[in-house]
DNA sequence: TCCTTTTATATCGTACACGATTTAATTGTA
DNA sequence: TACAATTAAATCGTGTACGATATAAAAGGA
């Protein structure tokens, strides 16, 4: 079922990663019509938290925590500024920096969004020690992934 | 570190959820530069699987393997098409259906193909036993997910 | 047979994601 | 000061994803 790919190729990683491949995607379609309802996607919901903990920081702030860069981020960004949730502002110290803040209407967001994480939570169906160990188990993944270096052999 | 959106927000789920979403643009940045050399890119890589696997399959088909639907799957398979990897022919049965067959560059690629499995199992750098009990509790969340229906109130 | 419904795929518009490049500001250094 | 190197964002092009809709063929019913 979930092995349709298992053949001639050895292919234990195939498993882990049409696993995660899949898994993002169904996580991606449980909260789309939640998330809609506040217009946002996940990747700007992601945002929106990363705010909602510490206001006015960086764009390179918040790609270092998502694990994106600007020619990703920049867009989005613009499209929560749209939107009214934040601003997008030049550091006045330094004119290489934007600053995102939150608007009245991006901090207000914040209650709105409250009962987002309970309708996943009960999507994901787990106990929540069962949900922490094992998105520990698949963060050491990301971690050994990205301190991989393609070609090693030199 | 990987908690940066713990706070106020109960937020079991968002550690699974964001695992699941920076653990999948991990691993495809992982497969992108090796598929590269294949012309290929991870979603497309799945296809080819599913078609070495078994081929002449029909969209539909591929789409139930893949979790996807002719919305995603038929641009992608027509720049398969266009790379001469695989051929698209409606069925004379029923004109209906699109029917993907392998061409001989599409079966040669097979081989070309096989140094990846190794390399991408290298970069997570589990062991396969570690690997395949984390892909079926992964499985189960998205199985999870995929039965949970909106709104089970009414 | 006519017509409605269903099924299979395709099309369109929007939003990521990312490699590659560009722009502009700051830093480092001679 | 002058100017190359670095840094922070933005821009551009391509390729997924997906909701909504369209198209066309097949199936089903009166």
């Amino acid at each position: 079922m979930d092995k349709w790919f298992d053949g001639r190729e050895l292919s234990f990683e195939h498993f882990l990663c049409f696993s995660l491949y899949s898994s993002n995607h169904a996580m991606n379609r449980v909260y789309a019509p939640v998330l809609k309802a506040l217009d946002l996607t996940y990747p700007q919901y992601l945002v929106m938290i990363a705010l909602w903990q510490s206001d006015g920081q960086l764009v390179g702030e918040l790609g270092q925590k998502m694990h994106l860069e600007s020619n990703t981020l920049t867009p989005l960004l613009k499209r929560l500024e749209k939107q009214g949730y934040v601003r997008r502002q030049r550091d006045t110290e330094d004119e290489r920096k934007v600053r995102v803040t939150l608007t009245a209407d991006g901090h207000a967001l914040r209650e709105r969004a409250e009962c987002v994480p309970s309708q996943i939570l009960e999507a994901i169906g787990m106990a929540p020690e069962e949900i922490l160990a094992l998105s520990a188990q698949i963060n050491k993944v990301r971690k050994n992934l990205e301190n991989w270096a393609p070609e090693p052999n030199s």
